[in-house]
DNA sequence: TTCAAGTATTTTATCGATTTTTTGTATTTT
DNA sequence: AAAATACAAAAAATCGATAAAATACTTGAA
């Protein structure tokens, strides 16, 4: 009945599921710029593997809404957009909630014994904050909030889910790859602590709402950096950048 | 601001394109049940077509949740249940509920226009029901349903909405494809006509408890279908068929 | 007869090459 | 000079063939 959190395939069996994995890692982590023309031949030399396997890659990813395919002129990775931002964040915040509330209720023993696990793990992460590796404490964090809905048992709640997870962390991506600036840190730890309380005490109220607050605070960061990029690029305009 | 309704690309330009859209709709439409292994090179002969075009189709179609693909043992038509039907008609629930709500609060006179439209249209093929082809009346419903949510100005809740009404489409499919006996018709158009009434007078606590209402019915008869479906096939156990 | 190991066959995944379409550029016409 | 057309270069889409993997089959032994 319950739903074991299940990570994204860790075993890449097929070229095809590699390259899928990079190219989306790329993607999310701001190395593929949004709307870069996504050329095959090049792909092919970037990955090492031919064309079937980046086609592949390329045509799950378009529907998972990380890259484009226009008529036959190819593929890019999909634009972003304030408006998408928010689209996303207000979408989140409602399956969160929803598979949150399911999760609460549901959730038996093992559940909490994963949510326990995946605390733990992501506390020590943030203590232990070693910044060459934010890899570390993103995996901590997805595990965490995975492992707190694992018991809503709806497969497509959860899919959706970590759809929007990984759309909103591809703008977190792109945030942080284009400024440098350092970040006042927030408290992001006593924020997990509210919601991981809420979560032992089955406070469905509180869950939801510390989870929306969460959520709409990382995206607000991002939304300002994103703002702030579009403004920049407005003001050097039409620099088109050519690779050989 | 307003998210014009956006037809699945009618213009397959692409043989991909075509061949995504044909297996598709046989997987939807019940022509290929469930788990059946969708072998290349059959596949080649069925849709006159190379592997390349039909692998990329494939891939598209398991990341919709139409196919699924299991590590180097190639794809098949992905499996149905009770338990993801009842999944399906809750989530969907919970989406289109939401995207009336946004479509009701937001909509302008072009989207009243949209509306209207579509249910004169829906109307129309109601009243000359011609049974020879099922596929019309199910053209215009979608349209009524995609023209009411067409104002919720979220393109991402459309999207996953539209993934849904096809999932759900499909059970309906494969009930219908499955059972030769004659329903005794609801009345689907008072129903379709009480959520327009809601719709035009901007009521939004009805049109959820309508929608909803319609929903729920609709899968309801989907489900009991499926559970005889399994019955009768744990009665005569195991029939494998095979094919040259 | 049943189980197991090794072999043969089927099927998948992948690559290199060909065809078709698009895009950029130059030329001609108004 | 602007627009339109034709040509050339680039890129995408597709195909046929090959390599790798999984499945089915056969044979031999307990």
């Amino acid at each position: 009945m319950i739903q074991a959190a299940q990570p994204v395939d860790l075993a890449p069996k097929t070229l095809t599921d590699s390259v899928y994995q990079q190219i989306r890692e790329d993607i999310i982590g701001g190395r593929l710029a949004p709307e870069t023309k996504l050329r095959i031949e090049q792909l092919k030399n970037d990955y090492a593997v031919g064309a079937t396997p980046i086609r592949e890659a390329l045509s799950r990813l378009s529907s998972d809404g990380f890259v484009v395919t226009e008529g036959q002129r190819g593929f890019r990775a999909a634009p972003i957009s304030v408006k998408d931002l928010d689209d996303i964040t207000n979408l989140r915040v409602m399956l969160e909630r929803e598979a949150l509330t399911l999760s609460l209720q549901l959730g038996d023993d093992d559940w909490e014994s994963r949510v326990v696990a995946a605390f733990y793990q992501l506390t020590k992460a943030e203590k232990n904050k070693t910044p060459d590796n934010p890899e570390a404490w993103e995996a901590r964090n997805r595990e965490f909030h995975e492992a707190l809905i694992s018991a809503c048992s709806s497969n497509w709640l959860f899919r959706f889910y970590q759809i929007l997870y990984d759309q909103h962390k591809r703008y977190r991506g792109i945030s942080l790859s284009a400024s440098k600036k350092v970040k006042k840190p927030r408290n992001l730890h006593a924020e997990h602590q509210r919601i991981y309380d809420a979560a032992i005490s089955r406070d469905v109220e509180a869950i939801c709402r510390e989870a929306e607050a969460h959520i709409r605070k990382t995206a607000e960061v991002s939304r300002k950096e994103l703002i702030e990029q579009i403004e920049q690029k407005n003001k050097k305009p039409a620099k088109k950048t050519r690779r050989k």
